[in-house]
DNA sequence: CATTTGACCTAGAGTTGCTCTAACCCGTTA
DNA sequence: TAACGGGTTAGAGCAACTCTAGGTCAAATG
């Protein structure tokens, strides 16, 4: 698979996997005859993980640390699983921000008074 | 009330607010004869309302316009509501990437295999 | 009275995490 | 044959901070 249909599957734009890759949060990525990247399906499912990681606010620098711990396999599970927990906390704080903001939010909006027909038009 | 305590009443850093303010994200602030910025507590509010704005991924660009409305006064408050109606919108689909990521996660966890006791500590 | 401390000021450099451009290569297709 | 549609790299540009350097001033301290 090239570059173009491993970021359709992945979510990441193309730009976004060469950078990741430049910055060391890829495993190795084979290259063709003409040079290309390959990507295996395990590719797309780590960039998949990647995609979610960064989305959700995931630093390069822990993603990078996330990887290496891959690369070594084996002795990094423990690490890597403490990575995850961790940042699925952070998610759950981020979560309450949200709630909170809304709530903020449409206090904000009810004091504008009530909203106008004309003006959703 | 000066640019420490400010920062501290609404959530931005020092750095921040001066940024904002150069961005012409802020309205009018007074300066003391010192030429110390002096904040008032509608300026709070209004940094408050930046600061949850911003922590919840509003783009400069939208928070620049918001601001420009907002000094205009009266014209712009069909705008200012739908702006924030939008966002709001964002927020939920926000929530659910949030919570759609969790369970990603959780997956992930529970792929590596039980935790064990060794590791939490 | 002199100096040092601390809070503030500005301009501008540095950082993170992309995002895009320029210039190039290579295989197919008209 | 040349031009099109992928891919490649190096490096510039951008958003949104974040910090540093060098300065002012007011109050506290020697």
């Amino acid at each position: 698979m090239k570059i173009t249909e491993a970021s359709k599957a992945c979510g990441l734009s193309v730009y976004t996997i060469r950078f990741y890759e430049r910055s060391g949060m890829l495993p190795e990525i084979d290259r063709g005859s003409d040079g290309h990247r390959r990507f295996t399906p395990r590719h797309v499912e780590w960039l998949t993980l990647l995609y979610w990681l960064r989305e959700t606010g995931m630093s390069l620098k822990q993603m990078r640390r996330f990887t290496t711990l891959a690369k070594e396999d084996g002795a990094g599970i423990a690490e890597r699983r403490q990575i995850l927990a961790g940042h699925a906390d952070t998610l759950k704080s981020k979560r309450a921000m949200l709630e909170k903001c809304e709530s903020v939010l449409a206090i904000k909006i009810a004091s504008y008074g009530p909203a106008h027909e004309e003006d959703a038009k």
